[in-house]
DNA sequence: GTCTATAAAGGGATAGAC
DNA sequence: GTCTATCCCTTTATAGAC
């Protein structure tokens, strides 16, 4: 039985700047508060990355590879076990939830960074961020509208679309500070819960994805 | 017919600011970039501003009162309308998301700071940031988690509260940058025409308000 | 009220020894 | 690979003339 050794000084690096990035952001964070955090040299990062924007896209790489191929497995999988059958919504929107929010909601403070820094830059307008981002999930993107046209057939894609951009959003958004729920909630939500966010959020968006735009319409015109 | 008359210096800084915070955030924005932008001297921030923190809070503060007023208004007045009878949940949407949405979706760019800085800092993890936030809109969460409540009597409050974050969210990612959207679908959806993005919003979330949560439980296990 | 000038600190980045 | 030392620029913020 091993002690898990020491990171090396990369790695660390990576930690501490994943950390602080997803704390202050990419400007609020400097590379000096990141090197102390590592416990290395403010040089080594010059040796490792070519700058502080390298360093950030190296950040986002790390993490990117792995959940992209999380939810393309999840969503896999469950497509092999319905057998041809579409999948219904449920299962679709629980691929598409549960890679991140587990994370989110993992009790290591440490962890929550990874997911506190991408909801973080889901939100942020800058273009360069825009492009990396979209470069790492429109594979994914595609797989899910896939998975949801053959689910919900009578719902036109655009729709479709819309709807996703929609539950992506409040994905982000609790990514972003899962525990700023509790305080705005008085702890009437526990986001902690992993079970029960899961449960609320399939249970919330499945029926609107169900929903055909002529019911919308009735029910607007009333 | 009078020419409006140019704005006041102090003015013409918080318009600087709110354009320079909304596209660079808090610490990516210079005070040399803002006061280059309003026509004034570096100097002329700090004879109106205590520092730059002061800047920032100034320019969430003018705007959060009359978006607040809004929200406030709009739901009173479909109330009234209503005549006592509970909203249907499609009006208390309405009212949520037309204020900042008819915002972010006005034509001149100009205007899309407003809510590109609220989405932001929505999504701030910083602890200053997010007690700003909950102070001005406290009152709005109360008031819309009441009409909720008494527009959907069967649904638990703790459930409420959990749906409006995804709604809060779903927006905040919205604000943050419009035509996101049209790119990331390639055109598909069209965020600029306020009418299909409320009708979408409401459409698709008016049935997750309804759903109750034995209906998710029993679609879980199936 | 608005300007110039400058202080004081912190930031990213690099050279060069070891 | 890792360190020290330093360059050089930008930033916030202020002092003081007008």
């Amino acid at each position: 039985m091993s002690k898990t050794p020491k990171p090396s000084p990369c790695e660390r690096i990576l930690d501490a700047a994943e950390q602080a990035f997803s704390e202050r952001g990419y400007e609020g964070a400097s590379l000096r508060e990141i090197v102390q955090e590592a416990g290395v040299n403010l040089a080594t990062v010059y040796y490792y990355f070519d700058n502080k924007k390298a360093l950030m896209e190296a950040v986002l790489k790390r993490r990117f590879g792995p959940i992209r191929t999380e939810h393309l497995e999840l969503l896999r999988r469950f497509e092999a076990e319905s057998e041809g059958q579409p999948l219904p919504v449920e299962r679709i929107l629980e691929a598409m939830l549960l890679p991140l929010l587990r994370l989110a909601v993992a009790t290591p403070t440490k962890r929550q960074a990874v997911t506190r820094l991408i909801g973080r830059i889901m939100t942020e307008p800058n273009p360069q961020t825009q492009a990396i981002l979209r470069r790492h999930r429109s594979e994914v993107r595609v797989a899910f509208l896939k998975a949801l046209q053959a689910s919900l057939p009578g719902v036109p894609p655009a729709e479709l679309q819309w709807r996703i951009e929609f539950v992506w959003g409040a994905l982000a958004f609790i990514l972003c500070d899962p525990r700023k729920i509790e305080k705005e909630t008085n702890g009437a939500c526990n986001p902690a819960d992993l079970e029960t966010v899961m449960k609320e959020m399939v249970g919330f968006f499945a029926p609107g994805f169900r929903a055909s735009s002529s019911n919308t319409a009735r029910r607007m015109r009333q």
